[in-house]
DNA sequence: CACGACACCTGCCGGC
DNA sequence: TGCCGGCAGGTGTCGT
């Protein structure tokens, strides 16, 4: 899926065009998608919606709403999963297959959502209430934050014997990254993902939280990865995967060191790392 | 509690 | 050409 990287494109991409706008109607898809309320509920609270400023934490983007069956503080909750998309469209073009939301606007465009494997979400209501039902996940901290900090973080690894790279995928530890980006950040800091958290040094696992940023900024100047499915907000390819130094490349020479990168499974993930450069 | 295995889906690619 | 297995950027649940 779209990680960090991508949903902050596509976040960025629609912002300026969705704040102020009006939903003049409302289409769904494939019911399984939308996972609060029940559909008929999630449609009638869309319907005459007023749109303010969408904002992404972790990979989820969140759309806040003010409409006349809203209570305050509403917002759409939109997690892309594996194969979706959130793009605007003009409303004569043709539906794509597999489209499970769209949002027709006043100014004469919609808003689109498509998902092939439907292991996307929508949800409509608080997220503190959504949290409380159970439908939102507890999110960690934002590795391009603040609270992403060198005493946290070094406490965070000295307490687990977990590998370096199931602390990354662990959106309730950091939020946002996934398996792109985990693998290229170990790459950065020469650590092998599936190195034991807390047999890192202290000078390791600072190496590894410097990594990450400086991997998600690359990614989100370079628009997103467009591997398959993705698609920033108005369905243009990213570039991002056109300069990644490990993921998708097992088999082939490390850029750094021309040791065959080495392709395996760490956390459950298909994982490449450098056998020469990475320890 | 922490972790791994598996399920959830469709599409695409390579091999036979 | 067609069928089949394997694989894919994620995450929720269940069992150990």
């Amino acid at each position: 899926m779209p990680e960090l990287p991508e949903v902050e494109t596509i976040v960025r991409d629609l912002r300026p065009h969705l704040r102020g706008a009006r939903v003049a109607e409302v289409r769904l898809g494939h019911p399984s998608v939308i996972r609060h309320p029940d559909p008929a509920a999630f449609a009638a609270g869309l319907a005459e919606a007023r749109l303010g400023t969408i904002r992404r934490r972790g990979k989820f983007m969140l759309l806040d709403l003010a409409g006349p069956r809203l209570t305050a503080g509403s917002v759409l909750v939109v997690h892309l999963g594996m194969s979706g998309t959130l793009c605007l469209a003009d409303p004569a073009e043709a539906e794509r297959r597999h489209t499970h939301l769209r949002l027709r606007l006043d100014r004469g465009r919609e808003l689109r959502f498509v998902d092939p494997r439907r292991f996307g979400r929508l949800l409509l209501g608080r997220p503190a209430e959504l949290q409380r039902l159970g439908r939102l996940p507890r999110l960690g901290r934002e590795p391009l934050g603040p609270a992403f900090a060198a005493d946290w973080w070094a406490g965070v690894l000295h307490a687990s014997r977990r590998p370096l790279k199931a602390l990354l995928l662990d959106q309730a530890i950091v939020s946002g990254c996934g398996n792109i980006y985990a693998d290229e950040a170990l790459f950065l800091a020469r650590l092998r993902p599936g190195r034991r958290a807390d047999r890192c040094t202290a000078a390791q696992a600072e190496a590894l939280r410097r990594a990450l940023p400086i991997v998600l900024r690359a990614a989100i100047r370079s628009r997103g990865s467009s591997i398959a499915d993705y698609r920033d907000g108005f369905g243009a390819r990213g570039q991002a995967h056109e300069s990644l130094f490990v993921y998708g490349r097992g088999g082939l020479p490390c850029v750094r060191c021309g040791a065959v990168l080495r392709r395996a499974v760490v956390a459950g993930r298909t994982t490449v790392s450098c056998p020469g450069c990475q320890r």
